[in-house]
DNA sequence: AAAGGCAATGAATACGTATTCACGGAGGTG
DNA sequence: CACCTCCGTGAATACGTATTCATTGCCTTT
């Protein structure tokens, strides 16, 4: 591959020269320019990114850290964050923790040896103390995704809004009686039940399903068949409604008639089911450029100003599955 | 961010001294090792890729190109690549070319400046003459991911062959009339055609329908609901088997029993349907694997072998939507 | 005891780039 | 004509690392 050296020689001039006639500084004889610039493009000359780092000057590369790309969810989280880097000049290095706190550790030696100028990262637990506390004296600035994390850059979704809303769209369609399927302790699950007690719903009317325990779509299904009540039903994911969906269907509980199914996430098949489902869409374009944005603005002015915190709020998309 | 000559200060050493050591030469005093070993984690040392590389060394990053990492398909692949590259000791630098063949040369900009030691790619279309052509001096290996490119090396799926096998599964399944749904010309359309002539099913009962019109999965749903034979519906991917399945109930015609589904992708939806949706499997961890094999092979010895050319096969995973 | 070899180490250099500094010449001003 | 300024340019250096080469001191061999 070229270098600017070989670009001096070929065009009678010095490096210097050539790093300023690439770099657009002025000072430079214009005749002298058009040849250093012909010639670059003859043998397509790329500046080598690292080298450029070794002045100080930013690497550009942003690190990455996702707990499973695989998750759709993620994945368009990160198509969206990739290509708020890229308007913002900056390319993406990849990194799955698998939910293993053990490579997120990892990870960060990597994109240390690697000069990252930042991060973005969705760490698999928020209450790890490796997100917490022992990133004070970190190398570059970092924003955390989705979840909220006190004291550092985050952005994120409201969940126990999301629960809150997803009860009074329930609440509106006429449903008395309600569940939701997740797991315990989600924000969501405090956020739907609290709002269904400022409704004035009876405690007793209000189930939670613990979505790790096996068979638990058919445990639900099956309490919302033997009940009177119109049940409508919150899940923690669109997964987890459709395999929902399947087991009502098994016993014979008509959807959106006699139970109603919200999902959260929103992902592309939603709309093929039938009935099609509602669900929760949250708002990954707005998350991933806050994301960048923030992060971007930490690497160029790298004040310590206060930690952004911004919650984000999901919409509901009401389709046939909550009549 | 701590350097080897800091190190060397620190310790009263020199920086080569350093460099050996932390590069496991043996030809090192066993104190002076025990005394730079426990500085440089004291102080969490981690290497300048970047320098390293301007010594010829290795980048050990891999460029990765898809098309849309949105798509559950290649987010999946995605996984499965950043698993293996991560095994082999390489960084993934991710790139979507949002099926813009111009995003495609301008990744290939970004590449070279970062110096990756090879890139995986899944162009958007494969006779485009950027891949079959422009690419002979290029400045690092590549490996093409999912589509055959004759002259490259390349792994992907056998889609003629995964139609015939498709048509033969529909076949055994007694159904007497056959439809494809998906892009005209594409390789699972000759494929499962040519399957279905071979054994010996009039043309007059085979159909095909061209997803990129609107509607065509109502035209469809009709046409099947007016017939009288049994219809096996192969389609191009599970996102088009969903739509027909939902239009095939709106015109009330039962599954499996009067038609028959069978998708492609095997999205994770798949088994929670009602019915359970029939797909195919595409062999992802095996071409990830290979592809970077092959990749890592091509970066260690690179010497010019003639080019490999692995067809893989995906298979058919039958639920209730065949019956 | 002299010669030879080896182990441990440091000095110097190279990689590709940006930057600082110094130099020469052209132009202007007094 | 002497002086100063500014423009265009190149020489030198720095960044963090690996490598080559030279040096030192010690141990073995004759």
């Amino acid at each position: 591959m070229i270098t600017m050296s070989e670009i001096a020689r070929l065009t009678n001039v010095s490096q210097p020269t050539v790093s300023r006639v690439l770099n657009g500084n002025p000072s430079v004889n214009p005749e002298v320019r058009e040849r250093v610039l012909a010639c670059a493009r003859e043998h397509h000359y790329q500046p080598n990114a690292l080298a450029k780092s070794l002045q100080g000057q930013p690497t550009h590369l942003l690190g990455v850290l996702l707990t499973d790309i695989s998750n759709g969810f993620f994945a368009e989280l990160a198509k969206e964050i990739e290509m708020s880097a890229k308007q913002a000049g900056y390319s993406i290095l990849l990194w799955n923790s698998n939910y293993e706190p053990e490579r997120e550790r990892e990870c960060f030696d990597v994109l240390r040896r690697y000069r990252v100028d930042g991060v973005i990262a969705v760490p698999c637990r928020a209450d790890d103390e490796f997100w917490t506390r022992g990133t004070d004296a970190l190398d570059f600035p970092l924003v955390i995704a989705t979840l909220r994390v006190p004291g550092r850059d985050c952005v994120y979704v409201d969940h126990a809004m999301a629960g809150s809303q997803a009860a009074r769209c329930l609440i509106s369609r006429g449903y008395d009686a309600f569940a939701f399927a997740g797991t315990p302790g989600e924000d969501k699950q405090r956020g739907f039940l609290a709002e269904l007690s400022r409704n004035g719903i009876a405690p007793e009317r209000c189930f939670t399903a613990d979505v790790s325990r096996d068979g638990w779509a058919d445990v639900l299904a099956g309490r919302t068949a033997s009940r009177e009540e119109r049940t409508g039903i919150f899940t923690s994911n669109d997964l987890q409604a459709l395999e929902l969906l399947n087991r009502l269907h098994a016993h014979g509980v008509t959807v959106p008639q006699r139970a109603g199914v919200l999902g959260f996430d929103d992902i592309p098949v939603s709309r093929y089911l039938t009935p099609n489902l509602s669900s929760m869409r949250q708002p990954l374009r707005e998350m991933a450029a806050h994301a960048v944005g923030q992060l971007v603005c930490r690497i160029e002015t790298p004040d310590r100003a206060v930690p952004l915190d911004l919650p984000l709020y999901a919409s509901v998309i009401a389709r046939e599955s909550t009549g």
